[in-house]
RNA sequence: GGGCGGUUAGCUCAGCCGGUCAGAGCGUCUGCCUUACAAGCAGAAGGUCAUCCGUUCGAGCCGGAUACCGCCCA
């Protein structure tokens, strides 16, 4: 067969995706139509960060918003996907300064302790070159390598319209985000102040409460006494940090605490720096902690700073930002913060003021980035005031105005909103954006303006100091469902995009962007930036592990895309997607979808090739039988008597795969809808239609007029293609293309829906279809079991069901043909059981005619475990039915269902037991 | 410490409103190179639904408790 070899047997991605991956953009396809009365469907990415390359988290997040925005679109919506990226401040930075280190240093062997050599160094460059010339390093590495993954998308074939993409520092963004700083610094909801932020030593900036991860670590708790100023004694308080005791300013006791009651307004000489501080009273000290008497270090701890407050106590700051001891720690000046602890420890010990040490257990901060310790720190900073905003932000998704999926996340959103803490969103780093302040130094003044002011309002200097510090990555990014579309211009994409139609994210990010970016959207737009939140699931690997470089498990998707295809990646992931719950993922499951990419294949090579055979005018007609009849849909053309029920089935079920695939990507059901393609292509339209069509689609065809088959098997060859290719994009599109076409159009992507409506559904013929399948495979079952494989016996049906019996009389080439049998003889008596090769169903019995000897014994275990079953069952039944509360208060269908189902069993039992009691 | 999930076949997981729900994929076993596909075809075996108590005519499914595992927050 000359024409099989140039469909190459085995599916190869690669020759086939980079191609179409090309296309897709080169030809802009998936820019929305400008002027269009369809309805919109728009979701702006969650913007990978420029230093980043695509992990499988975006790959899984990816082909969840690819499929979403391709189904839509192939619904006929006008659908935008809007790409982009952010910038990350403090990431690129540290990549910035890692190269300046690097080409400064350049003969380090490379190693951990290099790379800190490097980091400290760049660190160095950074200062001496200055922020003019450190940020054009800055751009010019993001414009030769932030656009990685860029790239990769476009690769993995998103369909985004890229003529949009955006970037949060592109200067139309950085408008938008300096007009909602001056705003709410307008409204009093930006302020400036000192307090306590988490400080990382190592990274130079603050970060906020979300950027500290909490690590379970083990550590001490120190038990210092600390003695009474009139020298009457001492009291003992104990600490996890016993270096900071350098800045106490009191010690606290509760209230309620009988212990302490007559101790209360005494004072006590702070052990070291011999400083006097009072004994006070606070109800946040927990009795139950050490000795129920804590230092209070106003400077270096968030809960001592709240009680200073409230006491009115000094606040001495012993920790600079380096983590280094300041003058005020007296003779540990100096010393990095672990350093004075051994020091401290050890000189408490030589003054006996160290009571004992217990082992203790703690949470310690650490830096998101560098995992470094964070410092909690004194400092001046920029900070959002969020309880205003939270709450308008609480109701949208209380009012059902936002709708979270999974719902359980909807409740730890809520949580996290009504605990809210007001935000640093200042940071001590030069890429990003700048905040827009001045400080007059003549007066003190601190001015917030749009544009750089020439003079101090108040006392018209002109010596204005501009802040150096930017303001968090996450404070830009708040603002992309909106800024992204030209606010604050008000834009034609505004007007139409906003508010977007849906947002998906991974659940690490809720709080981050979630929550912000809802809260910046009631602020600015008055409305909800988005109306769905879907929360995907984590990527972990086959052991449910965190995939980690450290672990070496991760599977990296560009390098599996190569080699398994991009399809077979993402339905892999797509199947696996179920909402809430993590992704055990692996190359096994990839290497499965990749079978199923080849099975996809193969039937369309089958189709094709033989649809290569047919004349040109049928062809035509096929092309013809193809284009879209939008409101209609298609019915099967009426065919041979031998396929005609096949043809009614297989499109009452495409049908149905339609509606339920709908239904399930509607709730971001994932798994269900890849699951229900899968079945349906695999396990109905080959296994059972193909087969069930074969002889009419080989056989030749003779004359110009296409035969039913072909055009039936066309229409839902292509019907198949259409739903499938949401999920692999590029087979299906490579095989549409193939299809011929009487107006071909560029994409199958740009095609609808349009093969089946309601008008398909058959339900009577889904039942007759089963029935004729259910005798295959039982014919098959009774073959193999007589170890008949190779073999084409006969076969007896018997049933006393006329209509039955016609039905597969009807049918009877195709039965012979696909249980591979000789001939079939029909009866309506009893098969006689004692026979060997008879099986039992409720609705026919059939029996497999073979001369030679068969293992009766094989059979007798089977009918025996047969009647076991079917005991247990009829038990159950019977137990149901002779319980008066279930007949009188069940539903009359759920009982008569029950009936019938009894009066089945119990046939089916005699014939078993009948067929048991003949073989003796 | 507070909160939220999970426990169903050897593995990974579905199972929606309580009643044809004991399911899928992978793996395993048996037999087949049947002219689309061995990345395939045909057939088969595998489960006291973690445990206990309760609600109900009826419970993987609803409620409570226990055990184990995981996540988030402090």
């Amino acid at each position: 067969m000359e024409l099989a070899t140039e469909i190459p047997k085995v599916y190869s991605p690669e020759s086939i995706e980079p191609r179409w991956a090309q296309e897709w953009v080169a030809r802009q396809l998936y820019r929305p139509a400008d002027n269009s009365a369809r309805p919109r469907f728009c979701l702006v990415i969650p913007p990978p960060n420029i230093t980043g390359s695509l992990h499988m988290g975006h790959m899984l997040e990816h082909t969840e918003i690819d499929t979403l925005m391709r189904w839509h679109r192939m619904r006929g919506e006008n659908v935008l996907w809007l790409p982009g990226s952010d910038h990350a401040s403090i990431a690129t930075q540290m990549i910035v300064e890692l190269e300046l280190g690097r080409e400064a240093l350049p003969n380090l062997e490379p190693g951990q302790s290099t790379k800190s050599a490097w980091r400290r160094e760049g660190q160095r460059q950074r200062l001496e070159m200055g922020r003019q010339k450190f940020l054009e390093r800055c751009w010019k590495w993001k414009e030769e390598s932030g656009g990685t993954i860029r790239r990769q998308m476009e690769r993995l074939g998103a369909s985004c319209d890229w003529t949009r993409d955006r970037f949060t520092m592109d200067p139309a963004y950085s408008r938008a985000v300096l007009e909602v700083f001056v705003r709410l610094y307008e409204e009093r909801l930006i302020y400036r102040g000192k307090y306590i932020v988490n400080w990382c030593p190592r990274c130079g900036t603050a970060v906020s409460d979300l950027e500290v991860v909490h690590e379970e670590r083990q550590g001490k708790l120190w038990f210092i006494r600390y003695p009474y100023e009139d020298g009457s004694g001492y009291i003992t308080v104990a600490t996890t940090r016993p270096e900071t005791m350098l800045g106490d300013t009191a010690v606290a006791v509760n209230p309620e605490d009988a212990r302490f009651r007559g101790i209360l307004g005494h004072k006590v000489v702070l052990p070291l720096l011999k400083r006097v501080i009072p004994i006070i009273a606070d109800r946040f000290v927990d009795p139950k902690f050490g000795t129920g008497a804590v230092k209070v270090t106003p400077a270096h701890d968030p809960n001592d700073f709240e009680i200073a407050q409230r006491h009115n106590l000094p606040r001495v700051v012993v920790i600079d930002e380096g983590a280094r001891m300041t003058a005020d720690a007296g003779p540990y000046q100096g010393l990095d913060r672990y350093e004075a602890r051994e020091a401290v420890v050890q000189d408490l010990r030589t003054q006996g003021l160290l009571e004992k040490i217990e082992d203790y257990p703690l949470s310690v901060g650490t830096c998101q980035r560098c995992k470094t310790v964070v410092e909690p720190l004194l400092s001046t900073q920029w900070f959002m005031k969020m309880a205003p905003l939270a709450e308008p932000a609480a109701r949208a998704v209380k009012e059902g105005r936002i709708r979270i999926v999974p719902e359980n996340y909807r409740k730890i959103y809520l949580d996290w909103m009504e605990n809210i803490h007001d935000w640093c969103i200042s940071r001590q780093l030069w890429w990003g954006h700048r905040i827009p302040a001045w400080y007059c130094d003549a007066c003190g003044e601190v001015l917030v303006a749009r544009d750089t002011p020439a003079q101090c309002p108040k006392c018209r200097s002109a010596a204005l100091r501009p802040e150096s510090d930017v303001l968090d990555t996450w404070f830009s990014s708040a603002l992309w469902p909106f800024a992204t579309l030209g606010w604050p211009e008000t834009t034609e994409d505004l007007r139409r995009f906003y508010p977007n139609d849906l947002m998906i994210m991974g659940f690490d990010i809720l709080f981050f962007w979630g929550a912000r970016m809802i809260m910046m959207g009631l602020k600015f737009m008055r409305d909800v930036p988005f109306r769905e939140l879907y929360i995907h699931a984590l990527v972990r690997d086959a052991e449910k592990q965190k995939m980690s470089k450290t672990k070496g498990n991760v599977i990296d998707p560009l390098e599996v895309t190569e080699k398994y295809g991009t399809d077979a990646v993402r339905f892999a992931l797509a199947i696996s997607a179920a909402p809430g719950t993590d992704i055990a993922f692996s190359i096994e499951k990839i290497e499965s979808y990749r079978a199923f990419a080849n099975k996809i294949w193969n039937a369309g090579r089958f189709i094709l090739m033989n649809l290569q055979k047919l004349p040109e005018p049928v062809t035509a007609q096929l092309a013809a039988a193809l284009e879209p009849v939008p409101t209609l849909g298609f019915r099967p053309a009426a065919g041979s008597e031998q396929s005609a029920l096949a043809d009614r089935w297989i499109f009452s079920r495409l049908h149905a795969v339609t509606e339920e695939m709908g239904a399930s990507l509607a709730a971001y059901r994932f798994h269900e809808a890849a699951h229900t393609i899968y079945h349906f292509f695999w396990h109905e339209f080959c296994d059972w239609y193909l087969e069930w069509l074969k002889p009419e689609i080989t056989r030749p065809v003779e004359g110009e007029k296409a035969p039913a088959a072909w055009i039936n098997l066309a229409r839902v060859f292509e019907g198949a293609l259409h739903l499938l290719h949401p999920f692999m994009p590029f087979i299906t599109e490579e095989l549409w293309h193939q299809l011929p076409h009487a107006a071909p159009g560029p994409s199958i992507s740009l095609t609808g829906f349009s093969l089946v409506t309601e008008r398909a559904a058959d339900p009577i013929t889904e039942k007759q279809f089963e029935t004729i399948r259910e005798l295959i495979v039982t014919a098959r079952n009774a073959k193999a079991e007589m170890g008949l494989h190779a073999a084409k016996p006969s076969l007896q049906v018997a049933s006393d069901d006329l209509r039955l019996l016609e039905l597969f009389r009807a049918h009877q080439e195709t039965i012979l043909r696909l249980a591979a049998l000789q001939a079939i003889n029909f009866t309506r008596e009893r098969l006689a059981a004692d026979l060997p090769g008879v099986r039992v169903t409720p609705g026919f019995d059939l029996r497999v005619l073979h001369e030679e000897k068969v293992d009766a014994e094989a059979g007798r275990a089977r009918l025996l475990k047969e009647k076991e079953k079917v005991e247990r069952q009829l038990a159950q039944a019977n137990a149901q039915l002779a319980n008066p509360g279930f007949v009188e208060r069940a539903p009359r269908e759920v009982v008569r269902g029950v009936e019938r189902r009894r009066q089945e069993l119990s046939q089916h039992f005699e014939k078993v037991v009948e067929s048991l009691k003949r073989l003796g």
